[in-house]
DNA sequence: GGACTTTTAATTGTCATACAATTCTTGACA
DNA sequence: TGTCAAGAATTGTATGACAATTAAAAGTCC
């Protein structure tokens, strides 16, 4: 039985801004269209020829578009079939691309809450395993990011130091399977800033924990280490219940 | 500084077995040696002319591998300079197909450490999540994989149906975002299942920790359903240990 | 001589066309 | 009815050409 999609709308999604090469304009219009649940997953998809139509590309240009949607595991292509979607067990969600294609086309607030409950699933672990390995130079490398925390100008400047914090957390967490999850991290750093700007009176609270995470890292505690990062994370989440509504 | 590869070996990896499409066994190709080192981070890669050379292909053949590695966040590509290999915090370790390069490219022994080590980070949590949310229909699928474990043969069935009750866990978990993990957890298995054969004498009591985790997730009890996915991984890890040395 | 601008050249990005390989569908045939 | 062969639709690969990008080199002006 092939469910072929209906009337697999002839209109490209709405061109992005930016100068983005063709093909992964035209990947990222199709991936959205894909977690927007326009295709779902066992669906087939309109075959090359369709989407050089749609795109008004050519065929070398939408293949590669489908050869990188291919690669974050949305879709397989077989000759005479098509291209056909996964299942969403297999997307990459954790991608960087992916994830900033997830955003785009899903509630804000939803996507932000399941972002947040994977950081907290995940976050205390990798601080107690940072502070089991404890490391000189992932340690020396935390505690300038801490440091760049404490003089860097609110906004973006700070976000920037606060994302640096969990990857050097990362990083000294040891285990580079655990790598993507960085991508996580950014994205939810991200769109926490839209609800602590344009000022954030919590500021010299929030400071206070990333230090105690960093002590309790140095001190080789991994248990005060995982309690710390919780705390840092019921407390942004403190933010988000608190703006919510404030949906700019 | 532009760091060229110094005589970017000009042998193909030996070709694998099966029938892979050209394209996709260039990237593999590259993909592991990316993998081994024999690439670095911030180097640039031979260009597609080159690449065309190496593996007698066209370049249509070799651009499409490219386009693959880049969608994996490996390598980024741009006009007059080539493709250079991206920091290994932007690789996406998670993704099936490179677990599988990772696989082949590294010492066994340390990469099932590293896999299971990222499972003992995740899957408690994930155990905690599910009997935190409690679903029916994911319950079900629960109940029903451990009724597999129980039923399958001994072997490469038993490893499948093991298999399916960590899925059945995670979609239980119910956080799309960590769905990428089911990668790992499988890649894990397999290599478990090298340790494991012929014979499993320790099946009777693994399959009861099974059950003791559905039990777990049914009276909605998180912390006890943490605390078995633990007892569970722990004692995964003691075969490892006592069987160690017994590489195949 | 030094800072700025223009030209050049190397490399990837896109297009067009043709053919090969795969495999579903259909029809012939026993 | 079941099996096998021919046909057709779709993706995979090859080839050649040109456009776009941009580092590096060559001029140019002060």
């Amino acid at each position: 039985m092939t469910i072929k999609s209906p009337k697999a709308a002839l209109v490209p999604a709405a061109p992005h801004k930016g100068k983005t090469k063709l093909h992964s304009g035209i990947a990222r219009s199709i991936g959205e269209r894909i977690l927007a649940g326009e295709f779902s997953p066992g669906s087939i998809l309109p075959n090359e020829a369709e989407w050089c139509q749609i795109y008004s590309a050519s065929r070398t240009a939408v293949r590669e578009a489908i050869k990188l949607l291919t690669a974050k595991g949305f879709i397989t292509s077989r000759a005479k079939i098509g291209s056909r979607v996964e299942p969403r067990a297999r997307w990459n969600l954790l991608d960087r691309e992916v994830l900033e294609w997830h955003r785009s086309a899903s509630d804000r607030i939803a996507f932000l809450a399941t972002t947040q409950e994977a950081r907290r699933l995940i976050e205390p672990g990798i601080a107690a395993l940072a502070a089991s390995k404890r490391s000189q130079a992932h340690i020396e490398r935390l505690v300038a990011a801490v440091e760049g925390m404490r003089t860097a100008k609110l906004g973006k400047p700070l976000v920037m130091a606060d994302l640096e914090f969990h990857e050097a957390l990362l990083a000294a967490a040891g285990n580079e399977l655990l790598a993507p999850f960085g991508a996580v991290i950014a994205s939810a750093l991200f769109q926490l800033f839209d609800y602590t700007t344009p000022r954030n009176p919590r500021f010299p609270a929030a400071l206070k924990m990333h230090e105690d995470i960093v002590r309790a890292i140095i001190a080789g505690d991994p248990g005060e280490a995982r309690k710390r990062m919780q705390r840092l994370l019921e407390d942004t989440d403190q933010i988000i219940h608190k703006t919510s509504g404030g949906k700019h």
